[in-house]
This record gives C-alpha cells, structure tokens and sequence, in this order.
DNA sequence: AGCGGTTGCTCATACGTATCACCAAATACG
DNA sequence: CGTATTTGGTGATACGTATGAGCAACCGCT
C-alpha cells in the first residue's frame, strides 16, 4: 500500500498523489483531480510512510524524551505533558528510560532515529560529552545549562515559600533533606528555602541538613536520623514529594505524630501527596506543564520561531496546605 | 555524515561500509579492509540513518506502546518494563498516552511510523476497528483477545487470593469495588473473587458491590457509599490498588479505623501502597513483568520465532500482607 | 597451463516519499 | 492571429541504506 498503489487507481501520478495528500496547499491541482486521489487513498486505506517522508523531508517529525525513571511521578507527568503537546501538533514520541545506559548512549540512540529534537529532563547535562548534544535541537526541563534552551520552574521560590510557610506558623528550629548530589533545581530548592531562614535570622545548622537519595527509601532512612538526635526540628522541609513521604513513613513507624509534633513539606505536588494520610502539605510543580513548555518550546524551534518569549520567565510555583503542617508544639510540655 | 562519507574516508565503497558496520557476519571482509573501516567511522563519529535502513529493510527496530493514561501507576510500570527489554534489544520505542484521542487512531500513527509491532495496554481492543489491527504484530497486555498473542496475569486469581486472606480472617460480610465497564482483567478479579466467597458460603450481596471509576477519587466515593449503608461490610476487596487508596482516604476522613473496623484490600501493588498509611495490604500483580514480557513477546514474534512458550500460562500474582487487614471487630462490642 | 572455486570488493538498484524542472494544453492579451 | 501566461499535471531524481549480481584477482588442483 503505496503512494503508487493510490496513483494507479486514481489514474495519475505518484507525484500527483503526493502533491494532493501531503503537499503544500498553495500546488495546482484540480479540484476534480483531488477529489479523485483522496477517495483513491480512503478506498485503499492508504497511510503515508513516514519513515520514507523522513528520509527525504530531513525530518521524522518524531521527537526524543530522556527521563532518568519512570518510577518517579514527577518525570511520569513532565513526559505526559511532553506526549500531548507533541501528538497535538503531530509528532511522535520516542521514549527512553536511562536506567543502566547513559543518558548520551539515549541521546545518540535517539538521534539515530533522526528525532527532530530531544528533551531531557532530569539527566545530569552537564556532565554530557559535547557531541552528543552537538548541533541537536535540545531542551532541558528545569537545569538551566546557559548552553541550551530550557524550561524551568521557579526552585528557588518553591524552596522560600515552604520556608515562609514554616515560619509563619512559629517554627524556628527547620530541617532540610535533599539528595547528595544535587541537580540544579534541588540546589535551588535548598537555596531558596536557607536563605528565608537566614534572612529571617534562623540558620539552619548541620546536622539538620541531611542527604540521601530523592526517593521514598531515602527520605525514610534520613528522617530516622533526624529522630535520632538530641533536638529534633519541629519541622521539615524535603527537596521532593518522595522523600516527604519517607519521611512520613519514618515519623508513622517511631510513633511521631504528624503534624502536631513535626511538621512536613514536600515539593512536586504528585498525585499520592492528596492520598496519603495525612494529606501532604508541599509545593505545587507543574510537572505537566514543564513537559507541554518543553515539547512547545521545541517544536517552536523546529519551525524556527522565535523562542525568546517561552525560554524566558519559569513557571510559577504554588504553596498548597494541606495536612501534614501546624504550629510547633510547646516547649517542654 | 553518511555512509558514503565514511567510505570515501577509507577509500572504500559504501557498499562495503555498510557491510562491515551493519550486514552479517558472514559476509567477507578483509581484515585490514575492516580495520580501516571501523577506524574511519570512529573518527567521523558516524551513526547510520535509522529511517533510511527501515525504508530499505522494511523494518524500523521500533515498536509502539499505547495505554490509554500514564497517570495510573500500573501503565507506567508496563511502558517501563516494555522500554527496558525493547532497549536492550536494540529497539526504540514510541509511546502514545490515549487521552482524548481514540486508541485506535494512536495505533493508525503509530503504524504510519512503521514501527514492528505494537503493545496495547489497558486499551479495548475489542471494540476497535479491525482494520485498525490488520496484519500488524500486536501483544495484548492483560486482555485476553482470542485474536491477538497476549500476556496476562493470574487476575481470577487474584481475586481468589483476596477472598481467601479475607475469609481465613473471619469476615463474612465483604464488598467489592470496581469499575462500572470493567476490563477483562477488573472482570476476572471480581469473578474470582465472587467465586471463593460463593464457595465459602459467603454469597455478596448487591449492595455490597459497588462501580466507580478505578481511580483514587471513584474509590472514595464508593467507600463513602459502603459506610453509608445500614450494615457497612468488615472487609472489602479494590479492583485496584487506587481505588484503595482512595477507600482508605474516605475512611480516615469518616473516622473509620482501618484495619480494625474495616479491612482493605487492594490489587497491583503500585509502589506506593507501601507508603501510605497504614501500609495496603493487596495482591501484587507483576506489571513491569508483564510490560517485559510483553516486549519479549512480541520481539520473538518479529523473529519469527515460536512464541507459545511465552503466550502460554498468565503471569503467577501473589498475596501481599501488610496493614490494612485484620480479623473482623466482634460483633455488638 | 588450464580451470573451477574462493575471496574481496564494487555497481546498480530498490525502499516510498517529496520536490524541482519541465511540458502540454488552455487561456489571456494586444 | 501570434504570443505570453497560467493551469494542471508528469518524469526524474534524491534522501541513506541494504543487498543481490557481478567481476577481478588469486588459490589449489591436475
């Protein structure tokens, strides 16, 4: 089922058919003619090759998405968003899961397939050789990289708003947990959210800045250790949903209560942060929106349209209460 | 940088670069002649055009999974273990999250991009058009077809597990909750379920039964419903584990204790069924090995090899105990 | 020396589409 | 009526790769 099957039976040319079907509105043809071709291609079910549409086109009208996991809610919706945007506009989604390759074998994987553009989202591109990203339509979902177009939202601002929150409700003894090796939107979140402490004169200290892995396991294992010492916080700001809900796995097994005694807020705003009990106070991402920014932010670029407008002012982030914050408990009851 | 490019470079013929890089191993080759080859594809960083080999082979090394949402944890879970084996063989993969897009659409596309072979999950297959499906190489995941090659997990007995747990505990009175159009899989869960009570005696009644949308808000709404009733149910069975989630979230906001006044149990066991709290007890259905195995699957297909093997028996699932079952409260306490 | 067989490579072509150059017929124009 | 212009289409080619046919050189054997 070819172009040239469709030709034949319409009684004229491939090119003719080509013209009719996928050519530009402004080539001459025939009312009648085009009538002919396109019930010559409904009667045979014609569907285009798009592999050989890519080869001559220079275009696949395809484009690539690097997430580290899908296990993580949060690239889950940022490919989401991502997929609808493009499959709107036509293009197709090649996915692909890091896991034990490296995020450049994906990229060079995905250009191999001739993807007009790639969006990598929570891959470490700093750390990528240089040709794997050499003259490749790329956008990066919130790591701002100076070398590539980007999408991002405002970490600084999630990490200050927890903060204030937190402070507003009277707490000044404030824990902080985030992965080790951070990447840019994580060191922001912890930025933003020191920062308000310090400015309203209540530095965090040491022990209470805690590392592990930005997973449920992780936030588990690091609220443990916040229990363990001397004074724990009153409360707890955690660089994603995830660890918030390790954390709050940890407090439900040592018997603390929540949010009486420790007050918890996460970041992302996932979905399970409205289910669990109770009910995950945080700092509302649009991961959806990150994603559907980049792949229009992409598919502007491919058609060479400004992009100044998009690239610029990340997206907004939002404080949502919900149950897992309230005033510090009285000293020495 | 072409195949022709790197033949130039080692004064060779594309021809020849080609079957060094890519033809099979028998082809002859000289040793030397392949050195240079090799070394002149390295040095110019040559990647081969995958669109132009797929034209020519008229095969992409690509192969299309569609699901019909990527918020639902257990799609996610199949998208990634689909990815990972497809990966490792070498192929890519275009994804298509259903949305408001019909399915069978998605499958139209995905076939215009000529992908090998498509994975349907948590798709109706039965009620898409059968040109839609035509000749192509499909794998159903947890649907059985008659029609198609599929992989499914052991869904009645999944249901029989649930029961049995529920009944050894002593519950007499159980409900079920599910999807009003159930698929299949929701189908046989219930059915296995309905059935071990029935042997036990232990006839549900119409009351007990309850349709909502398998999410976590139609599973709050049903379990409203059930507490509503004269005599609530002690033990209740979710078609899937957001449904419970959603149970338990109706019970914590009715003040219903869980599992001493009422026993929950799920099905899928999505990560996070671990993390709420108190943890879901449920019945883990293997869905990254049924998204794995469905890439398997279809690969061997492709290879025109014997695929009863792996078609054959459903995927083992299995009883997982955790907090939210216990016996039943006596009775007029 | 003569000859079949093997080795190692190249030539030409096909895959299905888009697109440029071109052409015949029809039409407009003075 | 002769010529410029437009209309509506076709033919040929290119995209980058794989692959069967073909060919020259060399080998082993009698």
């Amino acid at each position: 089922m070819t172009g040239h099957d469709v030709a034949a039976h319409a009684g004229v040319s491939q090119s003719t058919v080509s013209l009719v079907l996928s050519g530009n509105p402004k080539a001459r043809i025939a009312d009648e003619t085009r009538e002919r071709v396109i019930e010559a291609a409904r009667e045979l079910g014609y569907r285009p090759n798009l592999l050989a549409r890519g080869l001559v086109q220079r275009r696949s009208f395809a484009l690539g998405i690097v997430v580290p996991e899908l296990d993580n809610p949060f690239f889950t919706e940022v490919v989401s968003g991502a997929e609808r945007v493009a499959g709107e506009a036509g293009y197709g989604v090649l996915l692909a899961d890091s896991g034990q390759i490296p995020a450049a074998e994906h990229v060079m994987r995905l250009r191999e397939r001739q993807v007009d553009g790639v969006i990598l989202a929570g891959v470490p591109v700093e750390t990528m050789p240089d040709e794997a990203l050499a003259d490749a339509n790329v956008v990066v979902v919130d790591e701002p990289t100076g070398r590539y177009p980007g999408v991002a939202s405002d970490a600084t601002g999630a990490g200050r708003k927890a903060a204030e929150h937190l402070l507003s409700l009277g707490h000044r003894s404030l824990a902080f947990m985030g992965p080790a090796d951070p990447s840019y939107t994580f060191r922001m979140r912890e930025r933003g959210f020191v920062q308000a402490l310090r400015e309203a004169g209540c530095a965090i200290t040491s022990p209470l800045l805690r590392r592990a892995p930005a997973s449920v396991a992780g936030g588990d294992r690091a609220m443990a250790a916040l229990l363990a010492l001397e004074v724990p916080p009153t409360g707890l700001f955690c660089a994603n949903d995830l660890m918030a809900l390790g954390a709050l796995k940890a407090c439900a097994a040592a018997g603390v209560r929540v949010p009486s005694e420790l007050s918890i807020v996460g970041c992302d705003d996932i979905e399970m942060a409205r289910y669990v009990t109770p009910e995950l106070t945080t700092v509302m991402v649009p991961a959806r929106g990150l994603g559907a920014r980049a792949a229009r932010l992409l598919l502007l670029t491919l058609d060479g349209r400004d992009t100044g407008a998009l690239s610029g002012k990340p997206l907004e982030v939002e404080f949502v209460s919900r149950q897992t914050t309230a005033p510090p408990p009285r000293r020495e009851p």
